[in-house]
DNA sequence: TGGGGTCATAAGCTGCGCTTGTGCCCCTGA
DNA sequence: TCAGGGGCACAAGCGCAGCTTATGACCCCA
């Protein structure tokens, strides 16, 4: 596996211009940054650095792999921070119960952000489903949640963080790709789905929407297995935006438009009523909203 | 920085089923892999797997730590794949000549896709203009090439292998941000933009679209920072839907219409005209095309 | 002409993660 | 009922990657 380390250094010298503030970031020397950023031009073959006394700049073959890099390293931070704040001994400062869709595609880039403008605060996430998430709540075993759809409970303060739409996605080679005019909802109650399991939000934000379902064509516990099943061909699945924006980009999944049906849905924080949120949770809850409005 | 090793054999494990099978994949004995996943759980503080006689499985926690950790393996192995394609020493058996957006977005997933079903091919990968690089691919210099839009010249055969759409974003903030009517071309051009600089495929692209374009308002060398100017509200750009796809669907930027104006684009592979695509040439475009249709 | 900035190189040490070898547990099948 | 095989865990020992410290070379500017 890609040791991310080198590359991580390198995109701090691309960002700050000198090999020594890199290390200085880092917290090392700068003979490490220099070695480190050697080896990794070694192990290429390529100089990705342009050094001059007056400090250091990208080569174009050096632009090129800091961006691929970024995405990489972006993608171990989210990791990372996901991570952290499921570390079960920490003294959390803030704790967070997040429905999965949440949990899994929003909070990690949220904790990165949070972590960079409030390094002090630390938090505990625990993955619920949207009914526990607010019980959690309520009882004041978290101090903040994150839920789809509507807020569920009188006594919860909520407020829209992001949105999504529940979208209807095929195989590039299925019939309904190249489908402009859309499915009915008729036409997708009769359709059998993959599907998550019951229990999932999404699945019962589905139903609530356009009815009864017809009997899963496959049920699957993660959105990632549904992904490739639905790629496979094996069937149509309807997914949060969120989770599909990827694979719709680069094509390897294909949106039909659903007619006739209002799939959007928006996911709330929420806090017990009439206590004002303060400190780490309205930092929270401030920086998911400023990342949409 | 992480150390995304452990989750990637967490990933095995998760998918195999077991401990030693995934210790089989990675070349390592079982108790590696017992060793690296029992201190992944002890950093965490949280059992990840749930052992038994017969094999492991994952827990709650082991699944969102695995679907968070998919993200940024996945991500890793891209990077992987496109640093090897440039490594200079190499004898590859496929040279790739391809456009910026076409090397920074797509060609890392293809290679990585190629190296699971095609071990045995290497691939050398530069990183032109789309000018370049079909010089390059009928000059004899590369085998293969990837450019924007119709193809340039009669001498080379070509083949779409995907798509993407020009699109207008703004910081969510921003004035158009809520105008569901778009925006025309008139409006466009008067407006100054972040753009990349001179000779960029899109912005050549989006000038031959809609006509000459106001000074830009600054112009940036990477895509990268102008999504970030873009973000931090100093003014609007054109990108590709590739690049901006993450962006849209987490609300850091939002897209607004442009009424009147094709800024649809096609992202073609090209190659001598009359031979007919062979070997591992005939793989990858196999490859790109297969992932939309 | 010296001082402050840049990066490179060399030598030495430390610690992490591997392998090998073993033990225990459970299921299965003769 | 017991042997065998497959599952995971633990302990001891080793090798190497990457760090630090110390120094040198280079350039620019005051």
């Amino acid at each position: 596996m890609v040791d991310l380390g080198p590359y991580d250094v390198l995109l701090s010298v691309a960002e700050l211009g000198s090999m020594g503030r890199a290390a200085e970031r880092h917290g090392v020397t700068q003979a490490a940054v220099s070695a480190r950023i050697r080896s990794l031009e070694g192990a290429l073959g390529v100089t990705l650095l342009e050094r001059s006394p007056r400090g250091t700049r990208l080569t174009p073959h050096g632009a090129l792999v800091a961006d691929w890099a970024r995405v990489a390293v972006d993608a171990a931070e989210a990791l990372d921070a996901g991570v952290t704040s499921i570390r079960s001994e920490q003294a959390a400062r803030l704790r967070v119960a997040a429905s999965l869709t949440v949990a899994e595609y929003l909070l990690p880039r949220w904790l990165v952000a949070l972590r960079t403008e409030h390094p002090e605060t630390s938090v505990s996430l625990s993955s619920r489903n949207s009914t526990d998430v607010a019980a959690d709540v309520l009882a004041g075993a978290a101090d903040l949640g994150f839920v789809e759809g509507p807020a569920v409970s009188d006594d919860l303060d909520a407020q829209v963080v992001a949105r999504d739409r529940l979208t209807l996605v095929v195989a590039p080679g299925h019939a309904w790709a190249s489908r402009r005019r859309g499915i009915d909802a008729e036409r997708l109650r009769a359709t059998p789905l993959v599907a998550r399991e019951h229990g999932s939000g999404t699945r019962a934000f589905l139903e609530h929407a356009v009815g009864a379902l017809a009997r899963p064509a496959l049920e699957l516990a993660s959105t990632t297995a549904i992904k490739g099943a639905v790629a496979a061909g094996v069937a149509p699945a309807v997914l949060s935006s969120l989770v599909v924006a990827g694979e719709l980009a680069v094509g390897t999944l294909v949106a039909v438009p659903v007619v006739g049906v209002d799939l959007d849905r928006r996911l709330v924080a929420v806090w017990p009523r009439g206590r004002p949120l303060a400190g780490p949770a309205a930092e929270l809850v401030g920086l998911a909203t400023r990342r949409r409005e």
